[in-house]
DNA sequence: AAAATTAAAGACTATTTTGTCTTTAATTAA
DNA sequence: TTAATTAAAGACAAAATAGTCTTTAATTTT
């Protein structure tokens, strides 16, 4: 479905969400070893997100690392795919036309577009602090065991 | 959502599928042009499907090509996924865990899991015929204009 | 002011995916 | 049986993605 970028960069930010605050950075050696992924890599990620302040915040130094303000916590999910370039999945062909409609539908246009629809829904209804609070309550995990 | 080899190999398969027969065989040429895709990729990933006549058939030399035979026509679009290696992608945890389950769900399980369902059942149900014929009735397309 | 700590920046490498091109093998028609 | 036609095979090349490492800049603590 996404790219490995984004599936870091989803649960890293549901992480940091969960943890962090303007009070509480995090620092990225916390984040990658909290949901195994690749701590460079990852870092890369992150200052990516943080580019404008688009989803999570930094400050560099002592007690420095990655936040998110309250209003970044209330954006729906989605906001971490646009960030990170990844949110035209969602309304994607899924036989590859550039140019797949009503107009020009591919053979599985008609039936595809109510599962697109669906994506839409849970990914522009679900918040990033939701998820988070989730995780906090031990219902769900954001690394394998 | 799937690999450009797969989104080509479901566009050829179809193609196959509508305009071909054990009598009729079509030239790699006549595919490629009709879905749109660079001839050479295309060829190698047909010879894939081709491979243990997974999905397709071929015969070299003079009037040979690639066809289908009725019951591979029969098969669901799944099988096309298969064959790629895709049907995975069925399957997969949206966030990226190795082992996302009810034991141990990443965020998003509970709905992602009804948008995988339904995604099951389109490519289980459909079969590539089914596809194909509304293709022939020009009411879909696998070319982008 | 100096040292320590942290993210930012960016060069670099590795791997996978996508794509091309040439040669070979199979088959058919002349 | 030779020439023509087609897919098969496989070596290459290009581009995108994934990942590492080193240096720099920002900030804080001492």
């Amino acid at each position: 479905m996404f790219s490995k970028s984004t599936e870091y960069a989803l649960r890293a930010t549901l992480y940091i969400a969960q943890k962090g605050s303007e009070e509480k950075k995090i620092g990225i050696g916390e984040v990658s070893k909290a949901i195994g992924s690749p701590q460079s890599f990852t870092a890369k990620i992150l200052q990516f997100l943080t580019k404008d302040n688009k989803v999570i915040s930094s400050v560099s130094g002592p007690h420095g690392g990655f936040y998110m303000t309250v209003k970044a916590k209330n954006l729906p999910v989605r906001a971490i795919l646009e960030a990170m370039g990844e949110d035209e999945m969602l309304d994607k062909c899924v036989m590859g036309l550039a140019k797949c409609s009503e107009k020009n539908p591919c053979p599985l246009h008609s039936k595809y577009k109510i599962i697109k629809e669906q994506m839409n829904g849970l990914f522009e209804t679900e918040t990033i602090l939701q998820l988070a609070n989730n995780i906090k309550n031990g219902d769900v995990f954001i690394k394998s065991k």
